[in-house]
RNA sequence: GCUGAGGUGGCGGAGUAGUCAAUCGCACCUGGCUGUAGACCAGGCGCCCGCAAGGGCUACGGGAGUGCAAAUCUCUCCCUCAGCA
């Protein structure tokens, strides 16, 4: 059965939707937050800990999976989703991020956001990269033992198939958020011709093969890459590089006004609090995002108005002197099993203790914090509150 | 009481005449993280002024010396530890 997506309801005075994906492993009821497992396994959580946070779905990694423990290996033992015990839907992302981040990303200056916006439009690599990129494909040095690999688009959809997600991702080539036109447009242009092949190669029609869009800041690149992706194929992603979060707005804007109103569009790797409304107001479906899971290991979790807002980004560090004695919860109008059990002092303590029980604690509220969130969205769309919701918010 | 070792920044511990306000850990403080080479990274951490470059002051158990110059050498006092009485 091949994945279909189906919507529900339109918000009247916005672009949101509420709709739900079948998949061959269950529904996904849209919008949805997608937590990202790279490895096959979202850090710090169990399965079950994730589906009683209302998980619908788990993103993992081409990249990452095919050095380790390899894509036959999985396949043998029953495919991504049996294999690491994950009773849900699972999307695999093509691998091309990771070899990017490897290569352009290791000049700094940020890879989906340009960091220092003083210099950007950069004429060339400066600093050696860990990757070669040809018409052909992407030869990489493994960040785990140095040796060497490839990736192509018919590689990386081999792979894909063998991992056996629901969801997956064109091998797609990145631009720079330091890229000028010139050489957005050549990178664009080079993932539309691996795109095409990705599509090719995918027989598997038990799973549904996003097209990703690139075009980086350029509303023109942008426009035409939106048009492509939604000719060639049933489902959009959106991807690449953006100056700042109003350029990622406008990104999607001009992306959903240029493709199909039936084919469900994720956006890749978004989600910050703002984000997330200001992406399913513009008509994003899915989104996956490790923020959640990263920050909450670095010591940070998620606030709800009115202690979180626009300024302190609905985030603040646990390790932070002022909590060392704070009985409350880390989030007062969290039901997640961390603030239905333990207090800010406790896992401060724990924290500074490097105990383990405050990474799954704190990534646990964090992933339950956006999947609450966005389940609160769908609500509000389905029963027309949708800008109160996010006014109560923003 | 004798013999030996030693007393350095919040703690541990380098340094043993100038390049020392003092290596390095830890602790502490601040900032960062958006398709995860990340349970991580960066910066700060005697006091005062400065955005900074930099400048001033006080410091290596207490005190007194030698010397252009001392955390580093000498004397003395105090304290800690180990062994012997």
């Amino acid at each position: 059965m091949k994945p279909k997506f189906r919507i529900l309801k339109k918000d009247k005075k916005t672009k949101a939707r509420a709709g739900v994906i079948k998949t061959p492993h269950g529904d996904i009821e849209t919008p949805a937050f997608i937590p990202v497992g790279t490895q096959g396994s979202v850090k710090a959580i169990s399965p079950r800990e994730l589906m009683e946070a209302g998980a619908q779905i788990v993103l993992a990694n081409t990249y990452h999976l095919h050095l380790r423990p390899g894509e036959d290996l999985i396949k043998k033992l029953g495919g991504l989703s049996k294999w690491m015990s994950w009773n849900g839907p699972t999307m695999t992302d093509s691998g091309g991020f990771q070899v990017f981040s490897l290569g352009v990303g290791k000049e700094g200056g940020g890879v989906k956001f340009l960091r220092d916006e003083s210099k950007y439009e950069i004429e060339q690599e400066a600093k050696p990269r860990l990757n070669k990129i040809t018409e052909e494909g992407v030869t990489f040095q493994s960040h785990i033992d140095g040796s060497t690999h490839k990736l192509s688009p018919e590689v990386s959809i081999e792979i894909q198939e063998k991992l056996g997600a629901d969801l997956i991702v064109c091998f797609d080539d990145l631009e720079s958020p330091k890229y000028n036109f010139e050489k957005t447009k050549e990178s664009l242009e080079l993932t539309n011709r691996w795109e095409i092949r990705s599509k090719k190669a995918h027989k598997n029609k038990n799973q549904l093969l996003f097209g990703v869009t690139h075009g980086g800041k350029f509303r023109e690149l942008r426009i035409e890459s939106a048009k492509f992706v939604d000719k060639n194929f049933d489902a959009i992603a959106l991807g690449g590089a953006h100056l700042n979060k109003e350029n990622l707005y406008e990104v999607i804007d001009w992306t959903v006004a240029n493709v199909s109103e039936d084919k469900s569009r994720h956006q890749l790797g978004i989600g910050e609090i703002d984000d997330i409304f200001e992406i399913i107001e513009r008509g994003i479906d899915t989104f996956d995002c490790v923020i959640p899971t990263r920050i909450g290991r670095t010591g940070f979790f998620f606030i709800s108005p009115p202690l979180g807002n626009i300024k302190n980004r609905f985030r603040t560090d646990i390790d932070k002197p002022q909590y060392r004695q704070d009985s409350k919860p880390l989030d007062s109008n969290c039901k997640c099993y961390a603030c239905q059990n333990f207090s800010r002092a406790y896992i401060h303590h724990l924290f500074r203790s490097r105990e383990l029980l405050s990474y799954n604690l704190l990534s646990l509220h964090n992933v339950h914090f956006l999947l609450n969130l966005t389940k609160k969205i769908r609500e509000s769309i389905l029963d027309n509150s949708f800008s109160t919701l996010k006014k109560s918010w923003l």
